[in-house]
RNA sequence: AGGGUUGUCGCCAAGCGGUAAGGCACAGGGUUUUGAUCCCUGCAUUCGCAGGUUCGAAUCCUGCCAGCCCUGCCA
């Protein structure tokens, strides 16, 4: 990839942009970023955010960007988890090259830098439990005591620490601290731990280790090591910055990274929180970790979210420093914005209705002729059959029309799409008083294509001839979680999270679609494969997204609340 | 309360001493065989508050207020 317009690149963006150029200069393409996940859950949202920010800025610099992942607690570790995220980052369309690194292969040498450290003085083995430590920490307002075996001798700080690492201790026996001020106003640099022992297998290295490095320790030598020049974290870790600093110094790396810290993603009526979310999934209130109810990555592929609109929507949102909640529209608006132009118009009836056309034949079948897609010509035209029984919406219809109600209703004439006007004359009801049949005339002169401009007709709906339709079954999502006054969360899960749609209708013409094939569902909205549901006999489709509406009492649209 | 950090339209977010970008949302109008799209139009005399410096302040200074983070052998 080509150099971008230096010039650009110094006035446009966000504060990233500025400490990049400040610090590179004239080498601006020397950037090297990382994306460093601990492989400990599945990725979402708000990793897409931190995935677009490092790759995209090495995109734009043409700089590096590693994947790294900072595999330092094996107690919470699993290879399950590196193949999801690896798989979640090509999804999203970025390429990390020959550049995938794993913390626990810097072990050897994070145990030399210790050995340093604590040669040079600056790291010693406490004996202290970690409840004593938390005791001798202090407080906010405190300052904390120095531990006992603070001052050691190197010999015996050696000789202890080795034996730490061969396994002579129980975990929570000894950790190496660093020596830096038990009064730090910054409780980071009250002696923090650098090593703890855990004889616990780790995913990668299995039973080599039984003492693990802290992210503290862990994070600056990783980057030192791979010449990250930039170092970008979320808000949390910038009181961690000067301990991040001192591991570079101390250990005295030639080259420094730099960390900056940006503001995490928050949606509006979205949970990101593992803990949460994992319940859900444990307690099988959804269907598992790509639900497509859920803000994870692999749920919102699964429901028919595509990688542009994901990036297109990280690009929308901005980097700031500033703790924030984005509006849920502004990732709807990316997903119709990016499906609008490439995905086909077809009917489906999601709750459908009989309509009889009483003065058309009843053995007729049309084949009508309708465009794919509106505005796009290119995408061809499709053959769809028109006959005496139809279905349509049962929303599309109402036996007392409210005022500005554009569809059937006794007396009105509507259009249907790509057909007929049809006008309605009658409606059957049945014992419990619901409508099951409604009767129409159609007007042959009115139809599509003919040029017909006499009268007018203020509504179009849309329908599916009874004898050709293809029964499918629609899920409908609407909002995870609702409030709830009584958890202390303020929300639990929202048990109409989901609708299902059973007695679908959709057009022939889709019937042999595959999974993760998308639509728009003319008049409703977005709706994509379920590749985890349909079958050979039957397709499933997850609504992406509800296409606007300014029908304030659009039932069709409505997410059913 | 100690440290760190943030505060610009309902929601994001530019702005970096020269007189408030943009997007989403919303509202109104036009086009329309999707109440969609598209197209116009409107939407912060004001930048957390109060003082000060300056010809000039969202931008600099002082003080206050509010939010968020930090007392894991998690990351």
């Amino acid at each position: 990839m080509e150099n971008k317009n230096e010039n650009s690149l110094l006035k446009t963006g966000n504060f990233i942009h500025s400490y990049i150029n400040e610090d590179l200069k004239a080498d601006l393409n020397k950037l090297h970023t990382r994306f460093p996940p601990e492989p400990n859950g599945y990725l979402h949202i708000g990793h897409a955010k931190s995935i677009c920010l490092n790759f995209g800025l090495a995109e734009t610099y043409n700089g590096k960007c590693n994947l790294r992942f900072d595999d330092t607690n094996p107690a919470k570790e699993d290879t399950e988890f590196v193949e999801s995220i690896k798989n979640d980052i090509k999804w999203l369309g970025f390429d990390w090259e020959d550049r995938l690194y794993f913390a626990s292969s810097y072990f050897d040498k994070m145990y030399e830098y210790a050995l340093m450290l604590i040669k040079k003085g600056k790291a010693y083995v406490c004996d202290l439990s970690a409840e004593e430590i938390r005791q001798s920490r202090g407080t906010l307002n405190t300052a904390g005591t120095e531990s006992p075996y603070r001052n050691r001798s190197i010999e015996e700080n050696l000789d202890l620490f080795e034996r730490m690492k061969n396994g002579e201790f129980a975990d929570g026996e000894k950790t190496l601290r660093a020596k830096i001020d038990m009064a730090s106003p910054n409780i980071n640099m009250r002696d923090p731990v650098l090593y703890r022992i855990s004889h616990q297998s780790h995913h990668a290295t299995f039973d080599k280790w039984c003492i693990y490095p802290m992210y503290d320790y862990a994070h600056p030598v990783e980057d030192a090591i791979e010449g990250i020049t930039h170092s970008i974290c979320t808000m949390e870790f910038e009181d961690h910055r000067p301990l991040y600093n001192w591991v570079i110094d101390e250990i005295g790396f030639d080259l420094k990274p730099r960390q900056i810290e940006f503001a995490k993603l928050n949606l509006s009526n979205t949970i990101m929180g593992k803990r949460f979310l994992r319940s859900l999934v444990e307690e099988n209130k959804v269907d598992g970790w790509d639900d497509p109810r859920l803000i994870t990555l692999s749920g919102i592929r699964r429901r028919g979210y595509t990688p542009e609109s994901i990036r297109a929507f990280c690009e929308m949102v901005g980097v700031s420093k500033a703790n924030s909640i984005v509006d849920l529209a502004q990732l709807e608006y990316c997903i119709r914005e990016d499906l609008k132009p490439k995905v086909p118009v077809v009917m489906a009836v999601l709750d459908p209705i009989k309509l009889v056309i009483t003065n058309y034949p009843e053995d007729k079948v049309e084949m009508l002729e309708i465009e794919n897609h509106p505005e796009n010509e290119e995408m061809g035209k499709r053959l769809v059959p028109f006959t005496r029984e139809l279905y349509i919406e049962r929303s599309d219809f109402m036996e007392e029309p409210v005022k500005k109600f554009f569809r059937l209703a006794p007396g009105k004439e509507v259009r249907l799409k790509g057909a007929y006007f049809v006008q309605c004359t009658d409606f059957i009801k049945n014992e419990k008083g619901e409508i099951t049949e409604i009767h129409c005339t159609y007007d042959p002169e009115t139809k599509c294509g003919s040029g017909f401009s006499k009268r007018k007709v203020k509504g179009t709906i849309h329908w599916v001839s009874k004898a050709h339709a293809v029964n499918v079954k629609a899920m409908l999502y609407n909002n995870l979680t609702m409030e709830d006054k009584n958890s202390e969360k303020g929300y639990s899960f929202n048990p109409n999270s989901l609708e299902i749609m059973d007695k679908c209708m959709v057009e022939p013409s889709i019937k042999d679609a595959e999974p993760f094939d998308r639509f728009q569902f003319i008049r409703n909205g977005y709706f994509c494969v379920d590749y985890k549901h349909t079958t050979k006999e039957r397709l499933v489709f997850n609504r992406i997204v509800s296409l606007k509406s300014s029908f304030k009492e659009n039932p069709i649209n409505s997410t059913g609340k």
